[in-house]
DNA sequence: CGAAGGCTGACACAATCCTGTTAGGCTGAT
DNA sequence: ATCAGCCTAACAGGATTGTGTCAGCCTTCG
């Protein structure tokens, strides 16, 4: 009914270490014997190899996928990322006057600092 | 009305050399001059300063913005994760019988191999 | 013109990531 | 009881990241 680290290895592609590192990053976690012994049900398998199809087919590492899960259970990082995004998006043309303000604050602080 | 690259380092707290790395990952992309050199306006130089508290208030790497800004800017990779996180959610305890054919044929192709 | 400062490209070096491997101890099936 | 297989912890090494520094050349400004 559940299958062994090494056999799930097999199955999936990974290697046993890389399961008990996909582990440690949070992003497969199987169930445990009472000794202690992983065991990987067909969700967990399932899992795995999705991850591994996800994995090179868009070009990412395993940490990344580590991260998207952070923002998913840290809601306020997403959001202040998605607002430093947002906010006056990289292109320097449109200058808001809104900004003019803080600017010339920089300038003046950047006086004092010489 | 902008200021050098080694100005905007001095007023925003980075380095020289961290203004241009952030350049390259596609964070902040400052406007060029004739001859080319980089001229930090002031929104430039506002995203640098949230940049700099996002990074140490939020424990977070330059890469991983990096990162969640690729997601932006990929909404299918971004869509492939999301779908990824939310099937079958890594717990193991209910396991959904629809798996359930999935795994025998896992169990079979596993004993093929030997 | 000459000094100060910008640009790119490269090397360097610590730190971290990814993976494999090994050691020492417990578990499970025959 | 034995032998294969699991566990954790640790070391190891190649690859990548983050950051400084230097070289060689071009630009700006007094």
């Amino acid at each position: 009914m559940t299958l062994t680290i090494h056999e799930a290895a097999t199955t999936t592609g990974w290697s046993a270490r890389m399961l008990r590192y996909v582990e440690q990053l949070g992003l497969v976690e199987p169930a445990r014997s009472a000794a202690g012994y992983r065991l990987y049900g067909p969700a967990q398998l399932q899992r795995l190899r999705t991850l591994k199809s996800l994995l090179d087919t868009h070009d990412v590492e395993l940490g990344d996928i580590g991260f998207a899960l952070r923002l998913k259970r840290e809601p306020e990082l997403a959001a202040a990322l998605d607002t430093w995004f947002d906010s006056t998006p990289t292109a320097p043309e449109g200058v808001p006057d809104t900004d003019w303000l803080a600017f010339e604050q920089d300038k003046h602080q950047h006086l004092l600092n010489n």
